[in-house]
DNA sequence: CATGCTATGTGCATCCTGTCAATAGAAAAA
DNA sequence: TTTTTCTATTGACAGGATGCACATAGCATG
């Protein structure tokens, strides 16, 4: 059973990659992780992981990479000292970016309050009710 | 400044409509307050407000709410006693939409515990580096 | 009956996401 | 040496999700 309930009205109801909700944590997060400093996208893509983001696919984060880029809340070269393999792109957080940070974890902070919210609500009414309902 | 970061080569960053955020959150608030009994599509978007979602559009609700029903979550009828202007459809709860809500809760308390350790993480970076990054 | 209010629904353009495949360099295996 | 494998990055495309403008429709009021 499908619970993530997009619209839509054309009943294809499987499930496509990872849950909606990690995407909307991905910007945020990748903005952290630069914060500690330049990353190539694989590292990034890597340490995702420990943040639960690691299912999300290699090219949604390069795109949203090249997106933070188009917007400028990032940087990126090419990296000079080649070890292994191909070129890797070095990504590293403007001083935009770490404003948009900011803004990010302003908005991270409304979001939880939003479900915590909800949550409460949730909580109280199985209460009153205890199975007593519609 | 668009701080969304959505993806999208076409440089188009005005936002439009609210954040979507909200929208993220707009099947579980209406599953939660259809827990509460019966209601209609037009009391259902007033109450959107107390949780933040009130600048969801019209549009939007009422095709999530025929979307949950496609599902099986909801089922409505037309209201008989017409009080003033035109039929209006009452959406309830089913045993499905039930299980579903359940799921949600679990699925948002997922969500929170996400963007807690996002949120941690950050105030403690800010913590050590006072300043000093990159 | 023209106007306005309440309530719901539709069409369409645009935006957003995921999948699949392509490219590409270097190292290891054959 | 040729093939395979691993590391990285990117592009094309289909299809899902959203917002806006507008349509419909019943009742009320003047």
């Amino acid at each position: 059973m499908d619970m993530t309930g997009g619209s839509g009205r054309r009943r294809r109801w499987r499930r496509r990659g990872c849950s909606r909700r990690a995407v909307r944590l991905l910007n945020p997060t990748l903005l952290l992780l630069l914060h500690h400093g330049p990353a190539h996208g694989y590292t990034l893509i890597d340490q995702l992981e420990h943040y639960g983001l690691d299912d999300v696919n290699t090219s949604v984060v390069y795109r949203a990479l090249r997106d933070m880029e188009e917007r400028g809340w990032v940087s990126s070269r090419w990296d000079e000292e080649r070890t292994k393999g191909p070129p890797r792109r070095v990504y590293q957080l403007t001083a935009l970016g770490d404003e948009v940070l900011s803004w990010w974890t302003r908005d991270l902070k409304e979001t939880r309050e939003m479900i915590d919210h909800i949550l409460e609500t949730h909580a109280r009414h199985m209460d009153e009710g205890e199975g007593v309902h519609h």
